[in-house]
DNA sequence: CATGAAAAAGAAGCGC
DNA sequence: GCGCTTCTTTTTCATG
């Protein structure tokens, strides 16, 4: 409420978060182009996601079981 | 804007979704309370956690690759 | 650390929880149902969570101000 | 259906989404960060937000009148 | 347009 | 009690 801010500062976090944003957005269109171009070439998008998808759970289970992992070796202290 | 809504009705549904709201948040309680009781029982609420996650993860895995296997199947027409 | 722990109960107490949570997402589905009817019957659903958000917070008010008369009257011992 | 699908084909595709998928991450991190420090320094995270969503929202209608702009040239031929 | 998945925002619980 | 992380909810976006 009654903060004294430095508009200056303000004005740099704002910037670089929209630079931020919008080089994830150029990200997203390129994902976008690869998913056509694949479509083109006789694949289904669909499947290429949950592919994709799927590859992403195996990854995550993994970390999540190293975490897992830790989390028992803490409590045993070991 | 300009919808003609029954009052009753709406009444009805606001009514019914804040009793299942309610319910919900019971349950909530409930397993929160599960855990400190646990806990109070030398077990490790975030340890607990994890495996309950990870079960859960095992079973969307399972899941998610039968509907990749019906992508698959609807994909090559069989 | 280092406590020997009951497998049957560490058991006992997943199976519990998960159980919980599966009634939790019943609730949750449930609720899902109810807008999807209301919606079919020409309800605007995000209106709808906006009113029920609204006199939800009401409420939330209303127990605060309980919570405070609770605590003059356990200052003044009436 | 019953396409022969390049195996090496699909592989790049699946490569090419997961390095830029993981790009995009990366700058959701950055962004992140950039919440983070603004916070260090007194900035109120969720106001910052809510002005760079005014911001873009403003944006966005500057790009359809461009568009509209577009649509009229194109129509007048100039 | 309506459905369903991904991202963002917001709320809550947890530790210190 | 406060900050930080996790979970829930909301909103957005892409596809059919």
């Amino acid at each position: 409420m009654s903060e004294v801010i430095s508009k200056e500062q303000l004005q740099q976090y704002i910037n670089k978060i929209e630079r931020l944003d919008s080089e994830k957005a150029t990200i997203a269109e390129e994902i976008k182009d690869v998913f056509a171009e694949a479509k083109g070439n006789g694949f289904d998008v669909q499947t290429l996601k949950q592919v994709i998808r799927i590859k992403k759970m195996d990854r995550n289970k993994l970390v999540e079981q190293e975490e897992l992992l830790d989390l028992y070796r803490g409590a045993l202290g070991i």
